[in-house]
DNA sequence: CGTCTTATTGTAAATCATACAACATGCATC
DNA sequence: GATGCATGTTGTATGATTTACAATAAGACG
């Protein structure tokens, strides 16, 4: 028996658990799953994979593997979002930890779900060894999804809304430079209702981390548009001061 | 190497890393801890267990456990407040995984944090074989704690205040038959602010959760006030219908 | 220049939040 | 029983915010 399991055996001792072999407990794994949601031309998709072995063979799910021993968790959320679009840079979060008994039917592995947000152009997926494709994929035609992945996500999609506004995850699907009426369509794809173009302009910039620029829009046959930028640092300030906002 | 073992091996095959080996993924545990709010009398303090064991002897801790190998996650979670405080048909909700790769100085486990609100007088908590202690701890006053514990309460305390009221967690600390002060009373202490009585009222009451019985409060030296009581139904319909609300 | 399209600003009405006041009711005391 | 006390309960005036909709602006294009 290693010095680890030594340790593990004092950690299991403290418990009172004498009846059950110190083994049992670590025959147990956990793993992320990334909820990675897609986002262009006023349409949300999601990003699955078409998994190339058992169990599940051939059902998409959510891409996730497990957490490397040395790896913290929230840095192999990460990993597996530029292992498979190579973003880096990009707000990932935490949404929920699933852990039935018998959501994996290989073992007991408990999963954490990661969810972010990004423009589906800013990247070509593409399938690791073990998967066999990777596909956007609409909300609103799911296939069958593998272990309790549609669960997962639909608690992603339940606390996308709150991250897109309190993490400002809208700006990681905008250009640099922006329109006031592109941010407006982020925010009605993802609210799946119309605003008001005036209200929202009027409340959007209420909040300091827009930024005017000097420069507008080129060649559009109409009024050209004022261009704006995400501040970042205004954005952070907000925050910190208890920044309320709906939309 | 037993069936369970082999089982996990094509797991890990799937991901490509036959550099490491399978027994290092599997020497890792997860674990649950609870933050467990007690509130009385226009107090909020936190439950706390003094550690008999090493490591961190005689620190203070939350109170948590290995998940069994044969127990969902959130089963766990109720039995760790159950064995703790004898409490049953209590809601206890998750807040956030956390896992940073040295958080446990034997070894690595990632832990669940969860929360729930209880009324402080309810229970007796006593503490387990492995605690030489456990104890109410006012917010103001936490002592030094151990592992990432610190961390964790103050996750939980941010959690606590949108569960009081998407979950109606203060129905759990009130008595069947409450007033509306006390119901006051509860929200002021939460959210550690003074509210207007009128409008406190005129607003709790538009929403239908709130049930007027036919009582009212007996003994008391001046206006007795009028009874209510926790509609649990409604309190459903109304989230359903996606219901928001704030004080 | 006139027309098209979208951008931008303005405004009236309705709704909601806030602060504060008035009144109600049972108990205690005289 | 009349009076005062403490808290419960309801009302209202004010201002802030939201909403719906309209008016105007500005560049492209013929």
């Amino acid at each position: 028996m290693t010095d680890y399991l030594k340790n593990i055996e004092s950690l299991i001792q403290q418990k009172d658990l004498y009846s059950i072999p110190i083994d049992d407990f670590f025959k147990s794994a956990f793993s992320v799953d990334c909820v990675i949601f897609g986002y262009h031309d006023c349409q949300l998709k999601v990003l699955l994979i078409e998994r190339g072995t058992e169990p599940f063979e051939n059902y998409w799910a959510l891409p996730g593997d497990l957490v490397y021993p040395n790896e913290d968790l929230d840095f192999a959320a990460s990993r597996v979002l530029k292992d498979l679009t190579s973003l880096t840079d990009i707000s990932i979060r935490q949404v929920k930890t699933f852990g039935k008994v018998n959501r994996h039917p290989l073992g007991r592995v408990i999963t954490v779900a990661y969810t972010t947000l990004v423009e589906t152009t800013d990247l070509n997926p593409y399938a690791s060894s073990w998967a066999k494709s990777t596909a956007w994929h609409s909300l609103k035609e799911i296939p069958q999804l593998a272990f309790d992945h549609l669960e997962i996500l639909n608690e992603a999609r339940k606390e996308l809304n709150s991250l897109v506004i309190s993490e400002a995850l809208w700006s990681q699907v905008l250009p640099a430079k922006f329109t006031l009426t592109q941010l407006q369509e982020v925010f009605e794809t993802l609210l799946d209702k119309k605003l008001d173009k005036g209200n929202f302009r009027k409340k959007i910039q209420e909040y300091s981390f827009l930024q005017k620029l000097e420069e507008s829009q080129k060649n559009v046959n109409h009024r050209p548009s004022q261009l704006y930028s995400f501040d970042l640092n205004s954005f952070n300030k907000a925050i910190i001061k208890g920044f309320n906002f709906e939309m």
